[in-house]
DNA sequence: GACAAGATAGCACGATTGTCCTATCTATAG
DNA sequence: CTATAGATAGGACAATCGTGCTATCTTGTC
């Protein structure tokens, strides 16, 4: 094979559309974090990218599969921006912070210029219903788990308190993380992310074996 | 003078007007808490309500106005079923245990159906310019501060250990509150804001003085 | 009761929405 | 090279948006 092109379906994908593909799931991004998945709209989107409307629709072929798609692309950033940075350390707790830190970095930096897109979406879907609703509960869930699993695993190594309920505990990190995201971007402060790893040391401080 | 209106501007309200700016502000902050305050729609409150879109329009004379007007409304009910009820006990630590357990008890109580109205338009406008903006930021600067001030009575009274920044700590007990409501209307299962409540027990044990 | 003013309906407007249909261009497989 | 199919533009569609204008009803003051 001459190209590494997904191929799918029997049909040929052409660079250039793959391109403008990925182009526009940036742009729904950018705007998405700060305005909201709901108020995407092709006509701005395709005014934003200086192409058509058709242009743009064409590569979704709905609204719905726009928004399904900006979604998927931005919890592949969350991915590469926050866990893949976490997974670095070793597991257990020294992976716990690890995680908690690789988010309020990301937060800090400004990967997505309204905040944490995951925290978006969260807050603007957790009421509806529908594919997107679901889609976000079961990334929140994924990643809940995935602390969870730390947690448990510092458990094992006696790193925390065994008596911990780690989903509770997981909880207990998740929270300052999300209201440090919200705080820092309403009050265009990334520094409030400070409060965030405070509260993690905080909560971790008194987790420790009870030696 | 026979009737309470407020009368401002010189101008007389009519008792039948007067409800039904209060119907449509209900209807508003129902859908609002689920939607999103941006995708509140005129013609789709009138629907809602029977009533023409000129109905509906001529109470705020701009979809701005209904915008702010939903938002100071759902204000003065977060006002009466949380903060009121958080005040009935005495100053201090008992006073922020109140506090947020009537946050808890709001939002597990679905008084808004979309959850926490305040939480909503935080994620929603946290990231955007204008005047919505500037009231959520103002709002949670004056709820933050309330903790804050109980934070530091708590403190004079030996009931929180003295060294803490109240600031930080206000933060610490906010933030479970906050992850407790996105996720409670997340999964559906007002019973996670248990969550929340162990979280700020949690908190609260580690902070007390050390005697 | 009369009268002033608020409440509401009805209609129209330009703009924008999502979606479809039909061309024209261009990258690529053979 | 040619042939095919994807990429994109342009235009049209019905629906809905926010916002005005005008007319009719209803409430409250004198």
């Amino acid at each position: 094979m001459t190209n590494d092109n997904h191929d799918e379906g029997g049909s040929r994908r052409r660079s250039d559309g793959e391109q403008t593909h990925a182009q526009i799931l940036d742009a729904a991004m950018r705007l998405a974090s700060i305005e909201g998945l709901g108020s995407l709209t092709i006509g701005r989107l395709a005014r934003e990218l200086g192409v058509s409307k058709s242009g743009v629709f064409a590569h979704f072929r709905s609204k719905q599969r726009l928004q399904e798609e900006t979604l998927r692309a931005a919890e592949e950033v969350f991915q590469r921006e926050v866990l893949l940075p976490g997974l670095d350390a070793p597991e257990g707790l020294a992976r716990l912070e690890s995680l908690c830190k690789a988010y309020l970095s990301y937060v800090e930096r400004g990967v997505f210029p309204g905040g944490c897109f995951l925290a978006q979406v969260l807050a603007e879907f957790d009421a509806q219903t529908g594919p997107i609703h679901d889609a976000v509960a079961s990334g929140h869930k994924t990643w809940l788990g995935l602390m969870e699993e730390q947690v448990i695993t510092a458990q094992g190594l006696n790193e925390l308190d065994p008596a911990l309920d780690p989903r509770q505990f997981a909880f207990e990190l998740w929270a300052p993380l999300e209201l440090a995201n919200y705080l820092a971007t309403l009050h265009r402060d990334p520094t409030i992310t400070d409060w965030g790893r405070t509260a993690v040391q905080a909560a971790i401080a008194r987790a420790l074996p009870r030696t």
